[in-house]
DNA sequence: GTTAGCACTCCAAACGAACGAGTGCTAACA
DNA sequence: TGTTAGCACTCGTTCGTTTGGAGTGCTAAC
């Protein structure tokens, strides 16, 4: 059996009308909808090739019918294809995020969680951004002052500004020209080095150079070592999870329970991240439908993620989570504008 | 009419059979769970006597009673009083909690996310922690690096190590000179103030003594206001949100859906903190009921709060949200061993 | 290939009876 | 005077039945 033009119109019109009620579809709604001027018979006859081929399903006999998995991804598929042209209206996100990222440049945190937000409030759906991780993580900067006669702050920022400081406790207080030579000790020995870089002999080399700071050495280290670990433990904002009550298929108890705490707990959704962050041939943003999601609890639910880059290597994910019956195109293109927005952001920082 | 002893046993004994059951609780249930050896008859007249005095309602016609927030209200405090004196047994908070601290004294943040962690996993409630919020506010530490040719890192510690970073972009590269001088004039100006403190005046003169580099000092100026200025925005974590869902009473969409938003928006949770941090005469323990809470969407359940301290007026929230039936008793005697290990957690530091 | 017609299926909502838990009241009892 | 047994009554819950409607599959005719 062939998938001719007709009945890709009929799977068409049966997933548009399924996306705006999420009700099963019957064959004299399609009959009436569209202008093919089918009779429902017709049309049921189409209807049970469509089901053959698996595209879509029946909940129950004697219901209507609904998409199948197979059925959304062939939906989402011709649609990316169509659009990949698509003009950059200027649309509400667009404006909001040009208010945004106009206003503090710096605060990368804020931003983010509002764009979290944002586009919680205007899609209906649970999001999820994730903050930039950078791969490469090399050493840009590191620094040991004095904040009291007791105290040491080592502050180090790695590549793309990641900023990461650490109280240390000394019991001699140290004297501005230790202070200076032990930064000097230290800048010039770890600056440009990946924490791979960092290795033992280095570590023994920069202890004998210590003497007899060899133990507030190796607590700086550690220090390092802890701000330059990161990649495990992503930051990840979200919002909207209230959306998820919104839909009926998903707000039953046991799997709003289970994706509450799958937004609660944003550990869950760095496996999202990483999946997406990993896919090579990823023109920046990919769709989940139902089961093919990376994530078992969201396994009735569809997840687009857009993957925004702000400088080489320095990438992040912004995610849209919500049932199955989403409204693809405008999440997708919205998806669009928003990864644009932030792909720029730093491009126009760098002109300046 | 007069609320005797026997009145008192019975609403008692009303009260704890409904924080087991959450079902309404009728006169013959009563009649056979108390050692009072009376008729349900009996009771049946104390409990329409009860009712009068406000102490428990009836659903409707025909049901059994339930306490009313006055109800709920008389018993936690007599338990209370009780129970003034209790003995710190080594519970399972305790032990866990004691690993927490003992492992890393420095990483706050992430001891409190746990505490929330397994204070919901212990409890069966959700919960919140809110960061130690400092409330005079000193510098206790500027410092101005130059990163590399373009970038600048101010670096500054408010009492109570809270210590804030911001990147600042120049056009000309400062010499090392120069660094040292603006440190010293930012360091001898401004330690030991308050943002308060930081006035207009101040401000020109600094300006004034920085000659050239003016526009730099008002960048850092501005750096250190966003820096101090964090009252509003109170770091607050929460988790076991899921837990709402074990509660009928409290799963229902309208509710549930609300709640959810209210611990995803942590900033509707600053008020809490802020309400519990005001209270003068705190003993540490605070118990709303009900409509007493402070926050609206929280007026279906009761919330119990710890106010834990660190050091002299460093001072934060430790709160767990249920529904009225809540087991106050547990609840209140598991956050007064928590509070009184976090309490120590910085005595014990001071005594090294 | 398309369509009208019809029997059939199945869900959802409506209905009502039966049940049971619980009350309030009254009258009797110690 | 306080306590208790008894009884009529209320009201929510449950469960089986009914009904209506939406939708299908099949067949026969166009």
């Amino acid at each position: 059996m062939e998938l001719d033009e007709r009945k890709m119109k009929i799977l068409q019109a049966i997933i548009r009308n399924y996306l705006e009620t999420g009700e099963p579809v019957g064959s004299r709604t399609i009959s009436k909808y569209t202008d093919l001027n089918l009779s429902s018979a017709t049309i049921r006859n189409e209807m049970s090739d469509l089901e053959e081929l698996g595209f879509i399903v029946q909940p129950h006999t004697s219901a209507g019918r609904i998409p199948s998995d197979k059925g959304y991804r062939l939906y989402v598929d011709q649609m990316m294809a169509q659009k990949e042209e698509q003009l950059n209206q200027a649309t509400q996100e667009v404006k909001e995020m040009q208010e945004m990222l106009l206003e503090r440049e710096d605060k990368m945190e804020s931003i983010l969680k509002q764009i979290a937000k944002m586009l919680a409030n205007n899609t209906n759906y649970a999001t999820m951004v994730s903050a930039p991780v950078v791969k490469g993580n090399k050493l840009k900067f590191i620094q040991l002052s004095r904040v009291d006669a007791k105290q040491l702050l080592t502050t180090i920022v790695v590549e793309g500004n990641v900023i990461k400081n650490t109280m240390l406790r000394v019991n001699e207080p140290l004297d501005d020209e230790t202070l200076l030579k032990l930064n000097i000790l230290l800048n010039t020995n770890l600056n440009g080095l990946s924490l791979a870089e960092i290795n033992l002999a280095m570590i023994s080399r920069l202890k004998q150079q210590a003497g007899v700071y060899e133990e507030l050495i190796a607590a700086v280290l550690d220090a390092v070592a802890d701000g330059m670990k990161e990649d495990e433990d992503i930051e990840i904002y979200t919002s909207g999870a209230k959306n998820i009550f919104k839909y009926p298929e998903l707000a039953d108890h046991q799997r709003a329970s289970e994706l509450i705490t799958t937004f609660e707990e944003k550990k869950l959704l760095t496996e999202l991240v990483n999946e997406t962050l990993s896919d090579e041939e990823n023109t920046g943003i990919q769709v989940y439908i139902g089961s093919e999601t990376p994530i078992q609890t969201m396994k009735d639910c569809s997840v687009v993620t857009a993957t925004y880059e702000l400088e080489d290597g320095i990438k992040g994910t912004i995610g849209i989570i919500g049932p199955r019956r989403m409204d693809y195109d405008k999440v997708i293109s919205t998806l669009k504008n928003v990864k644009s927005q932030l792909d720029k952001s730093y491009k126009r920082k760098d002109d300046e």
